[in-house]
DNA sequence: CGCATATAGTTATAGTTGTTAACTAGATAG
DNA sequence: CTATCTAGTTAACAACTATAACTATATGCG
């Protein structure tokens, strides 16, 4: 293996001689997927430390506000509308179950399925949280202004779901 | 433990009548942190497509642009700019190296760290692989404007690095 | 009816990733 | 020379993802 000469002259020959510490100038910099990860992590660190209290992780808390929003739910539309598979499903409404947060309800008409339900706890806490994560989004996006928040929320919107995407 | 009637008359009293199938309309819409989620993985899913002839990897090919980028840095400022611990970098390099793309130097001054570089083979490889991810981008946000693009990537980059975005 | 097929939920399993602690070799400060 | 620090590594473990297979129920059709 030959290293190559022509990369080794971009920037330094001798390791370690600028301790470089951005992707700023790198190819990396126009990458949406890597912004977007990136973007999607620092989110997440501020989302995590509010939750911190509630011990509620991210798909905890997706999966209250949509039961909350169609209280009833099967299992398996819930798995559709957050694109996670069926099995996740599974130990997560396992998991709000065990702290008496929501409650599955054996359905009449097909007794295959389960309705998931909020209890009043479930309920109650949900609108706490959906108030602290408005709040964590705002904190972790301190170097945006109001309206280019929203911008980024309707870009993003029209990637994951450009049908959905108002028009 | 009780079931809430109030959330449950929201939009359903029976079990699974409507079907619902995305998160308009509720709260979870107006959420950054699932709406940079989501994004994340439709792109990264063209992108994992886009690799798969490849076999590379999201982390590994923005290793491999960043060493590109700064031959000879060190495993530990490699770390630093792409956020990841030190220890998942071990298995990162050792795996580009076992397959030729770069290789470790260790560095004369200071014995204890290895100078990264790309080989011959490996640089050629970058070169194609930013190309192939460009287009990559471009397929997954193809409900976006090249404006809105360059948008987004301002927005995003302005919340992971607001330092270093352009003032 | 009775058979074949499909679906909801579950369980089990394995691969991947992320996190932490601890170890080794080499560097550095007093 | 000793104590402390740092780069890299290894190992252990939790968390997440994806897949396959199983149970119970439902549905379509001859």
């Amino acid at each position: 293996m030959t290293i190559s000469k022509k990369s080794a002259s971009v920037h330094q020959v001798e390791p370690d001689d600028k301790e470089p510490t951005s992707v700023a100038g790198l190819a990396l910099e126009n990458r949406l997927g890597y912004a977007l990860r990136r973007a999607q992590l620092t989110v997440f660190k501020h989302f995590n430390e509010a939750m911190q209290a509630y011990e509620i992780r991210p798909a905890q808390f997706s999966s209250l506000v949509v039961i909350e929003g169609y209280p009833g739910i099967t299992q398996t539309n819930l798995a559709k509308i957050l694109d996670i598979d069926p099995p996740r499903i599974v130990s997560l409404i396992n998991h709000l179950e065990e702290r008496g947060l929501a409650l599955r309800v054996r359905c009449k008409r097909d007794k295959r399925s389960h309705g998931i339900f909020l209890s009043k706890k479930g309920e109650a806490l949900t609108e706490q949280l959906k108030a602290l994560a408005e709040q964590s989004d705002i904190q972790a996006t301190q170097s945006l202004s109001e309206i280019e928040r929203r911008q980024l929320l309707s870009l993003l919107v029209k990637i994951y779901a450009p049908d959905t995407a108002d028009e």
